[in-house]
Parts: structure tokens; C-alpha cells; sequence
DNA sequence: TCCAGTACTTAGTCTGTCTAAATACAAAGA
DNA sequence: TCTTTGTATTTAGACAGACTAAGTACTGGA
């Protein structure tokens, strides 16, 4: 009954997980939650009202920018939305590492785990 | 300006936190939200409209126990609230560590810092 | 045909931290 | 004396972000 990480956890953190995730080079919303889901080795599972609405204030913040596939791809099935890093993205998310790092630190010290 | 540790970040741990701070002895809602903020360097400013409606949500949950301070004690000043740890109380602060490992595992995995 | 998988959208709910103000007591200083 | 500062608790209301849940749309396989 390998507990998850519940939602609650994840504030505040998932903006950063999403930037660090398109580190790795575009993407779209769907895959971005695969692959952090894979990352979670199974206690993490995201959902689409969380993560399209997360890319979305990134977006809105300027932090990546996000276009429509090329419909004269060879693929087939549904339009995907294609989000990159800005460089205020990458700058960002240097920021959310060290508030990340600060946290686990501060808060490991008083847990104590 | 070194940044602080918003409240968004904090979610979902501050009862663990708690819970943790207990563990070294009983002791008063003040005195918690103060070792807490020493404990965590500067960084973390809690507030006591969280500490405190933490603390009574902790206390509805059977994890901690909470008495007034016998009025009978030779100390001046206003009232306080004592609490201690219960046994259920230690149960989740295990577990609740437990969750903190795994989360700073999973995340920090994801945002690789 | 129906279903599962991919991919996106969005209205509404929930909850925990926050702001902010109030109460109360004591000690120190002007 | 009056004010301020520090200790200590309470609580109403705001707010943000992850959630539930339902919908759209396309494709391929059973």
C-alpha cells in the first residue's frame, strides 16, 4: 500500500519539477506528466487539472513559451502543444533549485529524517 | 535578500514539522512556532494563524494532547496551552517521515538539484 | 462497433497557509 | 501614568494551487 505523495506535498514544488523536466528539451503537457510520473517511480501521479494548468501560468509568466505542432507532421492523432524554456524559464528554475535545495535542508533539519 | 520559504512550499509538511518539534519535550504553541523559526535559520517565518489551526487540527486527530498550564505555577503572563505528543501522535511522525524521505527523494529527483 | 490510449480543456471543490485583527497579561521606559 | 514591547492565544476571511470530474477530439485494434 506503498503510500503517494499526496497533493497537498506538491505545492508550491510542481512549477519547478515542470521547468526542470523541459530542461531535458521540448515537450508537450501529456509527455511532461509521463515522464515525471515515470521519474516518481510510482508514487507520483499528477494529473492533467494540475499540470495543463500549471504550464498555462508558466506560460502566462513568460517562463516557456508553448506553440501547436505543425499539422504537416507525419503524425497522426490529437494536436499536441509543444512547450520550451525561456531564458527566464532557465533562470527560474536555477531559482527553484536553490529554493528547493533551501527547503530540504530547513525542513529535513526540523523533521529530522 | 535572501528568500524565504513561502507557505505554498510548506503545505502538507508544517504537521510533521510539529509533530517533530514535540518529540523533544511538551510544550506550548509559542514555544513551537519558536523553535520551529530558530530551527530554521532565518528562513521560515511561520505565522500563528497557521501554527495555531494546526495544532487544534492535530489535537481533533488524537496526535497530540493538549492541557492549560496549571494556573497554580509561579510564572506571570498569559495563559498556555501545553501540548504533548500522543502515542498515535508518534505513530504518524514516524510515517510522517517516512512521506518526507520519500518526497525529497521523488522530487528532488525530478528537479535534480 | 466499441474500447483503450493519446492529448488537451475547464468548471468547480477543497484545504491549508496566509493576513489581520482582536484579546489578555506583564515588564520596562519615557 | 501612559505607551510600548514581548509573550500567548484566538479566529474571521482571503487566496492559491492541486484536485475531481467531465467534456472534446483523434487513432488503432479487438
Amino acid at each position: 500500500m506503498t503510500a503517494e505523495i499526496s497533493g497537498d506535498a506538491l505545492r508550491g514544488h510542481l512549477a519547478t519539477m515542470l521547468l526542470s523536466a523541459l530542461e531535458a528539451g521540448p515537450a508537450h503537457g501529456f509527455d511532461l506528466l509521463k515522464r515525471i510520473e515515470a521519474a516518481g517511480c510510482g508514487l507520483l501521479h499528477l494529473k492533467e487539472g494540475s499540470v495543463y494548468p500549471a504550464l498555462y501560468r508558466l506560460e502566462r509568466e513568460g517562463l516557456v513559451r508553448a506553440e501547436w505542432e505543425s499539422p504537416e507532421s507525419e503524425r497522426r492523432g490529437p494536436r499536441r502543444r509543444i512547450y520550451r524554456l525561456t531564458r527566464r524559464g532557465r533562470a527560474r528554475l536555477a531559482q527553484g533549485r536553490e529554493e528547493w535545495s533551501r527547503f530540504v535542508r530547513v525542513v529535513g533539519a526540523i523533521v529530522g529524517a
